[in-house]
DNA sequence: CAAATAATATACCAATCGGTATATTTTTAT
DNA sequence: ATAAAAATATACCGATTGGTATATTATTTG
């Protein structure tokens, strides 16, 4: 790795939980100079403009986080014991994404709604690979018996996914981790009456 | 209403929506003399700043938005029915919310946080008066035996709107109308199934 | 070690930001 | 109708915005 790779690599981590925190519009280049340490001239040596670093940024956190999410789900082995892989670990998921600045999916998608098109794309093709990633895991219990053949796994990722946003919003604006307990209750209660064979 | 109180709420109406769609800090008050086609004298004349306006705005959205909802449950007489006013009201809530500049509570609880001390509190208000309502529909309905005793009215409200939260979010940053309406039948299949006697 | 090159810092740009003092206009009350 | 009061417009403020041209400093290459 050269050594503006090196920088790049810097700048974007520590920008990142920023704009994660703040938004697009409410992130300054002046916040971003103050917290690298580094001047203007640095980071627009490396970065085309703000919304370059805002995307890269914004990559940056969805890449820990799928990848966060791989590493727990490849842990088990059965399909059933991945899916509850994902739910024990959005069990955890108010404490573990406080140190991005929060979900990056759930701010960057309300910021850059209205606001900023790429970024939004960005948002849209992350939500799509989760819940492809929650399908295919579904999927496979239906291929081994696991699952009912009845249920649809697609539907079903997406319900999945869709309280997860939800009690993501709640346990963040109300500051209370009990809505993500309950929902992931929520999901396991579904996983147990409707899902299993 | 004096002529003051008049161009308060004229501009007040202009505004929320403005704010609603683009958040606190990516509102500038030149995009708000634009869209009221008054001057920074007369808005700096009814508001202290641009955060009492902001306030306004959003308060003035969430009253609408209550509103509406009590004006639909009222016209139903059993808490089934009113409950079930509130699943139809949300199968039409992308339309519907779309003229305010979207959801309100979404938009400004994701904003406000880390931003807006007050923002936030007024938006962590109207989620415990959403709840509350709905608490109290499903508490009715079991005093009066329509409902399982056994259930948690709270609990349910709080699953409830969690669900509710977090389709409006898919549907809003997807553009797809599916997840809400994916949403309402789910919790319609709830309430069939799990809560009516 | 020196020359070429790459990376960072400095100093600046016009534009816009939220906000205000004051002048002007409009409304209200007599 | 007129004077007092209230509301709005104008013109400005210093600070900050995202961004850039150029000077300086590090790094890499011969």
């Amino acid at each position: 790795m050269t050594k503006a790779e090196e920088t790049k690599q810097y700048i974007i981590q520590i920008v990142a939980p920023i704009f994660n925190k703040h938004g697009y519009a409410a992130t300054s280049m002046s916040q971003l100079t103050a917290a690298t340490k580094l001047t203007k001239g640095a980071i627009y040596g490396n970065f085309k403009n703000k919304e370059e670093l805002a995307i890269k940024a914004f990559d940056y956190n969805v890449a820990r986080l799928i990848s966060a999410i791989r590493q727990r789900t490849n842990a088990s082995s059965t399909p059933l014991e991945r899916l509850q892989a994902i739910v024990d670990f959005y069990r955890e998921y108010y404490d573990y994404s406080k140190k991005f600045g929060g979900c990056p999916v759930l701010n960057v998608g309300v910021d850059a709604n209205n606001q900023n098109k790429l970024l939004l794309e960005n948002v849209r093709k992350t939500i799509k690979t989760l819940q492809g990633y929650i399908e295919k895991i579904i999927q496979k219990g239906v291929d081994r018996g696991q699952f009912k053949s009845s249920i649809d796994p697609y539907g079903w990722a997406v319900r999945i996914d869709t309280m997860i946003q939800g009690a993501t919003f709640m346990t963040y604006t109300m500051d209370n981790d009990q809505y993500l307990q309950d929902t992931m209750d929520q999901i396991e209660d579904m996983i147990k009456k409707e899902l299993r064979t």
